[in-house]
Parts: C-alpha cells; structure tokens; sequence
RNA sequence: GGUGCCAUCGUCUAGUGGUCCAGGACACUGGCCUCUCACGCCGGUAACAAGGGUUCGAGUCCCUUUGGCACUACCA
C-alpha cells in the first residue's frame, strides 16, 4: 500500500468512487465532472475506484457502461481500472485483505465489536422504536459490550457475526465542509453502524474511509445525501488516527419541478443525453454551472476554461434544478464551436446510417451542406436529419407548407420560376438571386411570394438554408426536375 | 417523528453591510436583419420566502417561522 501517497505536503488527490448497481445518473456526473475539474485545476490526481461491495446489486454491464460514459465525457481518470497507480487495487472487491487487517486495528484498540444480532431483532428494534417515537434511532447497541474473548469464541463455534463501530455516547463531533462551513452533530444521535457485514465484505462507510486514506485522498467532492454520515466517518479517522480530508458535500440535482431526476419522468443519465443528441462538451459545460460559475458572465466554456477558473470556494451550496431548455441552446451553441471537419464526420454517419451512399459525393460539396446546417443546428444527429434533401428529393411536402404555398396561383408563380431557372447558364447563388430579384420585379410580386412554393418543391420543407444557396448546392438539372414533379400539385 | 442541509426573476445564477429602486444567461416577449427557418443584434416582462432583530445603513449578519430536500439499512 502506497503510505507516502499522503504523506507531507501531498499534492491534491481526489476520485469519483462509483458503484456499479446501474446506470451513470448526471447527479453523479457532476461529481465525477467537479473531481476532474479540481484535480486537474491543482495539477493532481484524478483517480476511479470501483465501490462494488454490494454483491447482491453489483452488474457487469452497470461497470462497463460507467467507465464508458465516464470517457465520453472526456472524464479520463490517471489512475483506476486500465490505468493502475501505485494505490491500486481500484476495485474495493479486490481489497478485502486491507479492509480486513484495518478492521483489525479497531478491534484491538476497542473502537468496534463483534455483533450477534439477526435481522429479525434488528427488524423489531427499529419497529419499536418507530411506534414509540423516540427521538433516539438505530442500532439498540445490545452486543456493545460483548467481550472479544467471548464473540471470538462464539465465532469458533460458528456463529455470524457482523463487525460494528462503537461511537461515543457523547460529545460532539465536528467538520467543517468547504461549501457549507462547520457542521456539528450530537454523538447520541449516532448509531454503531455497521462496518464488516455478515458476508464478510465492507460497508460504504468502513471502505471508503480506509480507502481515502489509503490512497491518499486529499479532498472528498462527494454527494449530499453522504452528509448526515460525515461525522461517523469523521469519528472513524479519529479511531484511526488518520487525518481526515477535505469535505465538500455536492447540492443535488433536481428535475424541472423540484422532484428527483428520474428516468421514468425522462432523461436522467448521461447515456441518455447523449442518444438525445448531446455533445459531451454540451453535457460538461451544462452540470459545471449547476452549482458553479467562473466568477464571470462567462457561461459557454470548453472543458480547458473551466479547468482553469474552477474553484472549490465558487460551488454553490443550494441545489439545482435541471433545464432541458438551457442544455438544448447550451448544445447549439457548442455546435457552433467544432470545427466543420468534426461535424461533417458526423452527418455524414448520420446519412450512412439512413442508407444514403455517399462514396460518389465531392467534400467540397458536403463542405458547403454542413456550412448552411451548422447554425441551424441544435442536435448532433439534426445535421443528418436536416441534409437529406440534399441528396434525395423529397417524396412527401409538409402539409402545412403545402396549404399555404400549393394554393391557388402557385403553379403560375413556380412556372415562371423554373423557366427563370432555366435560362440560368451559370447555376451560382449570386446568380440565381439575381434571377429571383428580377424576376420578381418584371412581375410585380415581391420576392418573398416567388420563393415558397419553389423551396417546398425542392427541399419537401418550409424551413431551411437560404433559397439561393440551397439551389446551388443541390444543382440545376435536379431543381428544375424536382418542381417539375411538385407541379401537379400546385392550383 | 428525529437530525441535518438549503432558500435572489419560471429556471441556472452574480451579489461576501453602502457602488443594488438588484446584474448576466435560458425561457417568454417586442423589434431589427431577411427568400423561409435558424443564427446574430437591440429592447421588454420578471426575484431578494415571511416576520423579528443587529446596524447610521441588510439581498448580504443573527433569531424565529414557513417551505423544499437529504439521512434515519448487514445499499451505496
């Protein structure tokens, strides 16, 4: 074990310690986002570490996914699964030894004692205690003063046991957490929790402890809901005799009503977001201000400026609620900063993944396609979305444009256009303007009666790219063929 | 029930006792640009939960109330 990872004037060390029962939730998304920032804002380390000390809900699927979405997000951990550091092993399921020899530790000293109590008791304590209404909970302390001797050689004899904690029965303890100040609780109101369970294996609460220590964390950037067990992790240092790190308790994040995020009520994950058509840059930039700001006005940022400006001290202590509406313009306008190059790759997937061949299409023309989608843009996959027209001419117009530009006059107006069209030698958007401008002044319409029917004609749609830039893009032969066959539906 | 945390526009937030009749962003909305839709630009509506203190002065400090949330497992 790595002793000196914490030893003297430590650089900062800090981890997202998921466990894998299920999916990536953004709430812990944004913890794992606030670790990465801190860490690589103070040139430390940023480590993951597996909690799989719950057999019963642990799931292959739920770690490979994690790790996945974690690395899609651009949350590259320097130490952890695929990258072992010196504090390794990463998976608390691998470290039973440790937990086993420190528990030990505790033992000797009398900090924790040996527990006989079944479920069924515990069951009717707690059912006792609830009927009652005692202000007091939990754990009734019944085996507390078992000797060693005596549990050790019930134990021999093959009785369970679980491994508890003995907290004091009074004082105080105390922590000062870096969002919230100094927090105090009464120790009356701790129960001996649990730290060996019946199987053998660690609770949350012993594991972690042994582990932030163990590997040298220096800061716990954790969620809310750990706060209320902070002061028996706090005693458990002091049993140790370690020096506990840093707190920082996370606000939740909340849905658009104030209720919990949940997957029932809609995209709670990550992997959620990013079928949605979210660009992981999006998804960053959005759950860092959920509870943080640079200091600045400054809201759309790439994972660079934020790493830079982010601090502990500019986290907010209230919780969040989640806008969808804000994450959608926060995507377009991250659309709007890659590189034409990137986005391109994109539609052009995107068009694959419709069955549209590319293989003959000329890049300077899927240049210009992505040049007139980028801005108009609010999803990743709306650039395939919106450019099939380009390469397909429409089979159906929507209805509502073919209400108001198929009516009554429209033949007349889309035939003068499409011999306007074709008296066109060079088939460039300046030109075709022109012609339209004319066009519209030799007959006496304005140019914005002239450009319905024809844009529905071609593109099948009433919204998009400008007219004239559409038409070259899309070329001659082809938009004279495509209001050829719109014609019969125009009065 | 107990304990703890939280509380500025609908939402995310700035604000660390005077420079705040409260600033920015999203959303909503009026307008500009314009061949449509976006983008962009200019404007508008909209908040200090309530009540007590402290202070010359409070969104900012203290107390109470109210509301929200979390924890109260041999789950994390």
């Amino acid at each position: 074990m790595c002793e000196n990872c914490n030893s003297g004037k430590s650089p900062v060390r800090v981890r997202f310690a998921p466990s894998p029962t299920g999916y990536l939730h953004v709430g812990g998304a944004r913890t794992a986002i606030y670790n990465y920032f801190f860490a690589k804002h103070m040139g430390g380390t940023f480590y993951l570490r597996i909690e799989d000390t719950d057999r019963k809900r642990y799931n292959e699927t739920a770690l490979h996914d994690l790790m996945r979405d974690l690395k899609w997000l651009g949350l590259q951990w320097d130490e952890g699964p695929g990258c072992e550091g010196d504090c390794g092993p990463y998976f608390q399921s691998e470290r039973l030894d440790i937990y086993h020899r420190e528990i030990k530790k505790l033992l000797d000293a009398g900090c924790a004692y040996y527990c006989f109590c079944t479920e069924e008791r515990l069951q009717e304590v707690r059912a006792e205690q609830e009927k009652s209404h005692v202000p007091v909970t939990g754990y009734d302390r019944h085996c507390r003063n078992i000797s060693r001797e005596e549990a050790e050689a019930r134990i021999a004899a093959g009785e369970k046991a679980v491994i508890r904690f003995k907290v004091p029965e009074t004082g105080v303890t105390e922590f000062d957490d870096m969002i919230r100040g100094h927090i105090s609780y009464q120790n009356e109101l701790l129960d001996d929790l649990v730290l060996i369970k019946r199987d053998g294996y660690p609770t949350y609460h012993f594991a972690s402890v042994v582990d932030d220590h163990l590997m040298g964390t220096t800061h716990v950037l954790r969620g809310d809901e750990w706060i209320s067990s902070t002061p028996k992790h706090e005693l458990l240092y002091k049993a140790f005799g370690w020096q506990p790190p840093v707190w920082c308790h996370l606000p939740v994040i909340l849905d658009k009503n104030g209720g919990k995020l949940s997957k029932r009520k809609g995209a709670a994950s990550v992997g959620d977001f990013r079928d949605l058509g979210y660009l992981p840059e999006t998804l960053v930039n959005y759950l860092a201000l959920l509870g943080w700001n640079p200091g600045d006005d400054r809201e759309v940022m790439t994972i660079k400026e934020m790493v830079e400006s982010f601090t502990l001290e500019r986290i907010n202590p209230k919780s969040a609620s989640f806008d969808e509406k804000k994450l959608q313009w926060m995507n377009g306008q991250h659309i709007h900063l890659c590189d034409d190059a990137f986005l391109k790759g994109i539609m052009k997937e995107g068009l694959a993944a419709k069955g549209i061949d590319l293989s003959k299409e000329p890049e300077e023309r899927l240049d210009e396609i992505v040049k007139q989608l980028k801005p108009r843009a609010h999803f990743v996959q709306d650039l395939a979305d919106m450019a099939v027209y380009f390469f397909v001419a429409p089979t159906t117009y929507d209805e509502k444009g073919a209400k108001k530009h198929f009516g009554e006059g429209s033949k007349e107006v889309a035939t003068l256009v499409r011999d306007m069209l074709a008296s066109i030698e060079d088939f460039k958007t300046p030109v075709i303007e022109k012609g339209f401008y004319d066009l519209a002044e030799r007959c006496g319409h304005k140019v914005g009666e002239l450009v319905g029917a024809p844009r529905l004609a071609v593109s099948g749609v009433t919204a998009g790219p400008g007219l004239w830039e559409m038409f070259e893009i899309i070329g001659k032969e082809e938009v004279l063929r495509r209001i050829d066959v719109a014609m019969p539906l125009m009065k």
